[in-house]
DNA sequence: TCTTCTACGTCAACATCCCTGTCATATATG
DNA sequence: CATATATGACAGGGATGTTGACGTAGAAGA
């Protein structure tokens, strides 16, 4: 299998060093917050949900679902133990009284505060370390990286409220 | 809970969107490879695990363990399944004969490489559309996010038979 | 109004991947 | 020989994901 004329040697170390950084990245980034969450019983899930939930205020539960992923029952799951433990609130929609609304109650704006701190602590410094030219490369990668669909949803969803 | 003075919203929005580069780069980019290894009924473990085998050949379990920073018994179910269907070979260790060295089999050099391939097109579209300029910047702002023992494992593991 | 579609919740069953704890074996090392 | 290390294996459990089926409330069109 010949993969030379197809595919340069740069080409394939760039990919494994790409492989590489997200795995590392990625891993240390999230893990960041393991500890609070560790404590409180709760998971990675629980705190992405967290994370759209206060970026978005008031997304509907389809919303939350084609955002992340997930089957309806593996949120469910999360989604319930946020909001048995209060912190996160459902309301009716007002447009379409179906919806389910999502919002974080205050405590679970304090627990994604404190969840928030541990990431930006590590953000920050990585940052202020690659300086601003390297932090435009890195979302022009990453938003190159990802599909369509997450980018438009990056794009169009500011922290309007609805 | 004032955290203004410490925390500009510049930086709170900076990390609400690393958070979002990072899950949805992530997601996608290890995501790509997932249809192939669906059909071979293998998970994103053995993924990793042929990953890092095919980069570092022939190193120890213990080292592949710190790497994935998992434990014993969960890399034993993936190596051991990645040995039975003779994608890794396992060699006892030279100079010390304790050790089982990895590393990929000719099948699983193959199989690596399917894997690879669909990473590629992803990434290599993305860097192609981003820049160089915008490459490096991700590097050094990836780099600068994980740990240090995680960024001295990069620096320091080329391709180096042992 | 009647029918159909949509948004959501829930239950059962199961798969993957991770964990802790424990024990055994082979080999290295002092 | 005693101890430490590298690896393998077993029991049991937990978090997170899946598919499929069913029910209810409300929207939306014929």
């Amino acid at each position: 299998m010949p993969d030379i004329p197809e595919t340069p040697n740069k080409t394939v170390a760039d990919v494994r060093q790409a492989q590489d950084l997200l795995f590392f990245g990625y891993r240390d980034f999230t893990g960041a917050a393991d500890v609070i969450l560790g404590e409180l019983g709760l998971g990675r899930a629980h705190h992405r949900a967290l994370h759209f939930i206060g970026r978005t205020p008031g997304l509907p539960v389809s919303e939350l679902l084609a955002v992340l992923r997930i089957t309806k029952q593996s949120l469910a799951r999360v989604l319930s133990e946020l909001v048995g433990r209060d912190y996160v609130a459902q309301v009716q929609g007002h447009t379409d009284r179906r919806q389910r609304l999502l919002r974080l109650t205050l405590a679970g704006q304090a627990l994604e505060r404190r969840l928030f701190a541990r990431q930006r602590e590590r953000l920050a410094a990585a940052y202020a370390h690659a300086g601003p030219q390297a932090v435009d490369g890195f979302r022009a990668v990453m938003r190159a990286i990802m599909d369509d669909s997450a980018r438009d949803y990056i794009d169009g969803a500011t922290s309007d409220e609805r």
